[in-house]
DNA sequence: TCATAAAATGATAATGATTATCAAAATAGA
DNA sequence: TCTATTTTGATAATCATTATCATTTTATGA
């Protein structure tokens, strides 16, 4: 999986003739380590560690990089911060984002997906993305915020 | 309608003990003579219009009273600008969006509702709120651009 | 290996939307 | 009318992101 992307990006990299730097492979790994939806300043820091003269300017570059070249997808929730996770290409799922403790569980279901093609459909739209977000509070909030 | 919400906002604003005043006046009747999801910036230009001194901070401020009070509702496009728009208290729709032109639908979905209720409840989630947005070309547009 | 053109980086300034601050103006009562 | 309190509008501050640009790195081929 880790080698796909690797792979899928030194392809792109290839067509697209950009250079092989320290830096974007660094950020590559460390991006590819994770498993969560991070913010591009969590990403900034993660790097620092091992690079700790690396710019932000850099890592914001490359991640849209990363994006372009299908093994990342951009995501805004509403907090306002730009976030990226792991896609595969065609891959997609949506999410379900705890208020308090700001937990992200994905999903996918297929009915929902067919139901919103129906509805763009019928208004003559072609749809090209679409974003589903769920917000509320997870299992663990739950017992530990009292009920309104 | 109209008057429905002139009033519900007098009554918010006496429970909140605030002051009447004629920017808000304004900057009310403004809002509810749109039928559009309008950013802030073009409800200030609107409301410039007829009261020319008039401060954006007071249009920020009197927008988000308007969402505490019930008859609006705040939203974010992938444009990163916050919208308003009229919403009658427990109303709900979501958005289909043109990526060319910005045209906006509104629609409902019965089940995609409950379907979302139901992933959640799998996961142990209480929903407070949703986002659904489709993005893609509208009619018009479709015809306009060239199928890449 | 060396020179060189092109690309990448990092520091910093700029941007754009929104919020905070605060003196001056307006409002609601007494 | 007087006065305490709220509201306003100008402005500065903030925050995330992008643009700029001098300097450093890379790729390439003599
Ligand atoms: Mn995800
Ligand atoms: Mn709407
Ligand atoms: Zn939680
Ligand atoms: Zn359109």
């Amino acid at each position: 999986m880790i080698l796909q992307k690797k792979s899928a990006f030194n392809q792109f990299a290839a067509a697209r003739g950009l250079r092989s730097t320290r830096q974007r492979d660094l950020i590559l790994d460390v991006f590819l380590s994770t498993h969560e939806h991070l913010s591009v300043e969590e990403l900034y820091l993660k790097v620092k560690v091992s690079a700790p003269g690396i710019g932000q300017a850099t890592v914001y570059r490359t991640l849209k990089l990363f994006a372009e070249a299908g093994l990342a997808r951009e995501m805004t929730l509403s907090d306002g911060q730009t976030r990226y996770e792991h896609v595969m290409a065609g891959e997609h799922h949506d999410h379900l984002i705890c208020s308090r403790c700001a937990t992200i569980v994905e999903f996918e279901d297929a009915t929902i997906e067919r139901l919103q093609n129906e509805i763009a459909a019928r208004h003559g739209f072609s749809i090209r993305s679409h974003r589903l977000e769920l917000y509320g509070l997870c299992p663990a909030c739950k017992e530990t915020v009292p009920v309104p």
